[in-house]
DNA sequence: CTGAAAGCGCTTACAG
DNA sequence: CTGAAAGCGCTTACAG
C-alpha cells in the first residue's frame, strides 16, 4: 500500500507552488505557464501516480458526480435491467451511480432517500413505492435534480417523470385479445393504489368493455404477500368459469404464479389465451404461445439520465413511453 | 430549496464557536458543556435544519461509509439479488453502496474499479470478469480492503474471497443424476477460463467418471456470444444419442436456451433427467421436474459484507458455500 | 509566468 | 466550560 500523493507532494518535489501544480494538472491557464515547468511538473506527479482527492474536489466545487437511484425491487428484472443501463449511460457523462433498493417499504425508502441527500448526489432517480408520497418536499427542498422512473404521482404536482403509458398498454391488450377472437376476458393485477398500475387496469377495463361488453370482463385484485394463495383461487374460479377465453397478468410476479397453475388444466392457446406484463427471458420456459407487453427498458434508462441532466424549463413533465405487444413461443 | 445550514450559521446564531458547536451535535466533550448552551444549541440546529456535511466530514475523517460493489452483469438475477442484499446489510453498519455492472467487460472493470478507488470508497467487493485479474495490483495497492465474490483466483495470491464451492456442487449433480437412475451423462458449459466454472465442470466429470465410466460423460462447451445456435446443435446431438438420459446445464443462462428446446423433444424425465446450475424463479415455468443447484445467495452478500468489516490476519482466505439440489416441478 | 492567501465545512488537540 | 487555530486536499481570484 503506497501513501496517496497529493498536490503539495508534486509542489515540494518540483519546488513550485501548489497553486501552479493545480493549474498544470486541470490545464487552466495553460498558455501562462513555461512549457517546461509544466512538463516538469507533470513527470512528477505521473512518477508519484497523482489521483486527485475526489473528495476535496467535491468540497470546493459542491458537485459530486453521483447520481443516486433507488429502485423498488433490484432482484426484480425490470429495475436490475433499468439499474444497469443507468449506471452505464451516468457513466458515460461521468458520474457514478449510489444505489439503493427499497423493496417497496416507504419507511426504507425515505430513508434511503435522506441519505442520498445527506451525500449531495447530483441527481436523483427514483422508483417511488406506495405510502412515499409525502418525499416529494424533502426533494424539492434540497434542490437536487431529480427524475421519477416508472411511477407516476399526478396528484402531487408536476414531477419529471419517465415512465410507461400503462393505459395505452392496457389498450393494446384488450385490443391484442379481441383480435385473437377471445369472447370473455379476465384480468388480475396486484391491489394497490399506485396510479401507475391502476392505470393500467382502468386501460384494459374500459377497453375490454367496448369490445366485449361489460359482463363479459372480470378484474381480480390480489395482494402481494397473499399472492400464492390468491393466484390459486382465482385461477380456479376462472377455469370453472368455462366461458373465460382471454387473462391478463399485470405483473410479471403475478404471471409467475399464474401461469404454472394454469399448466395441463387448459388448453394454451386454444381455450385460453394470455397477454403478461413485463420480463420477458422466464416466459421462454412456458411450453405455450402467449404474448407479452415488453417496455422499452433501454428508453427508460436513457430518457431517465437525460432528462436528469436536461434542466431545460419548458421540458415536458411526464414522459410517456409505449409498450409494444410480442408473441412468445410461437 | 432551502440553503443548507452549516456549523458556522449555528455557531453565528448561538453566539458561540463552531468547535462548540460541533462537540454539541457530536456528543464529544460532552460531560464538560454548559447544559443550556448545548440545549441552545441543538434547538437552533433543528430550527435550521442542519445536516451535515458528509463530504467535510470525509475529507477530515478519511472515511466515506462508502462501499463499492461491481458485478459481472446486474441484469443477471444471481447478481441483482446479491446487489440488493449487500446494499441491505451495509445500510445496516450505516455504509452505502457505490455500483457498477461490468458486462464480463474487462476495460470496463477495471475503470470502474479505478474509479471507485479514486472515490475513496471503504471496501469494495467484487466480481471480476476473465481477463481482468491484472487488477489486484491496484487493489492492494490502493490499500482498500476488498472481498471477491462468486470467482475466485487461487493463482493470484491470497485474496479474500467467498464463493460456492464449486467442486462439491458438481460432484452433487452427478451424485443427483445417479440417484434418478441415469447411465449416461452430458453437461453443457460455458467456454470460458474462470477458475471457479472451470471447477464447476471438473467436479461433474469427475464424480460422473466414477459413477458412470467416461464413455458415458459427455461435456459441451459454448461461446457466450454464439448461445443459441451452438445449443441448438448441442441438443441435436444429445437428442440424435439415444444412450443420454442425464443432462447438466452449468448456468442458467444456457439452461434459458436448452430448456425451451427439448420440449416436446424428449420425454422428462422420463427418458432425461435434468439439473441446472441457479435462477429458481424462471425454471417454475417448465412444465416438467427438473433439479435446479441452488446457491447461497443471501448467505453468500452477508458473508461478503462481513469479510469486509472482519480484518482479523488470521480469517481463512476463500470462505466456500455449499450448494443444495432442490427438485421443482414435481 | 508564478505564488500567497482565502475558503469549501468540518474536527480536534491545545490553551485558557 | 469555551474558543482560536491548524489542517484535511483542493481551487481560484488576485497580486506581482
Amino acid at each position: 500500500m503506497r501513501k496517496k500523493a497529493s498536490l503539495k507532494d508534486i509542489a515540494n518535489k518540483a519546488n513550485v507552488s501548489i497553486a501552479l501544480v493545480s493549474y498544470v494538472l486541470n490545464g487552466k491557464n495553460t498558455k501562462k505557464i513555461n512549457v517546461e515547468t509544466a512538463n516538469r511538473i507533470k513527470e512528477i506527479a505521473d512518477e508519484l501516480q497523482y489521483r486527485p482527492n475526489q473528495i476535496a474536489k467535491s468540497l470546493k466545487s459542491n458537485k459530486t458526480y453521483t447520481i443516486g437511484l433507488i429502485v423498488a425491487d433490484i432482484s426484480n428484472f425490470f429495475y436490475s435491467y433499468i439499474a444497469g443501463h443507468i449506471e452505464e449511460e451516468a457513466n458515460n457523462r461521468g458520474y457514478n451511480v449510489l444505489f439503493g433498493s427499497a423493496y417497496e417499504d416507504p419507511k426504507r425508502f425515505k430513508k434511503l432517500l435522506q441519505v442520498m441527500i445527506d451525500r449531495q448526489v447530483d441527481g436523483l432517480i427514483l422508483a417511488i413505492p406506495e405510502g412515499a408520497d409525502d418525499c416529494f418536499d424533502d426533494i424539492i427542498d434540497s434542490g437536487i435534480s431529480y427524475v421519477l422512473i416508472d411511477r407516476e404521482f399526478p396528484f402531487c404536482g408536476s414531477l419529471k417523470t419517465v415512465c410507461l403509458d400503462n393505459y395505452n398498454a392496457s389498450s393494446l391488450v384488450a385490443e391484442k385479445l379481441k383480435s385473437l377472437n377471445c369472447t370473455s376476458v379476465a384480468g388480475i393485477a396486484l391491489q394497490s393504489n399506485l396510479y401507475h398500475l391502476k392505470e393500467r387496469t382502468r386501460g384494459f377495463v374500459e377497453t375490454s368493455n367496448l369490445f366485449f361488453g361489460e359482463q363479459n370482463v372480470q378484474m381480480y385484485r390480489v395482494i402481494e404477500d397473499q399472492l400464492a394463495e390468491s393466484v390459486s383461487t382465482i385461477v380456479k374460479d376462472i377455469l370453472a368459469q368455462k366461458s373465460i377465453d382471454g387473462l391478463c397478468c399485470f405483473t410479471n410476479k403475478i404471471a409467475m404464479e399464474v401461469l404454472p397453475q394454469l399448466l395441463n388444466k387448459v388448453e394454451i392457446p386454444q381455450d385460453m389465451r394470455i397477454v403478461c406484463f413485463d420480463e420477458v427471458e422466464a416466459f421462454r420456459l412456458f411450453p405455450h404461445k402467449l404474448s407479452v407487453v415488453k417496455q422499452p427498458l433501454y428508453e427508460m434508462s436513457k430518457k431517465a439520465v437525460e432528462l436528469l441532466f436536461d434542466d431545460s424549463k419548458n421540458d415536458k413533465v411526464v414522459h410517456y413511453l409505449n409498450a409494444t405487444i410480442t408473441d412468445m413461443n410461437t
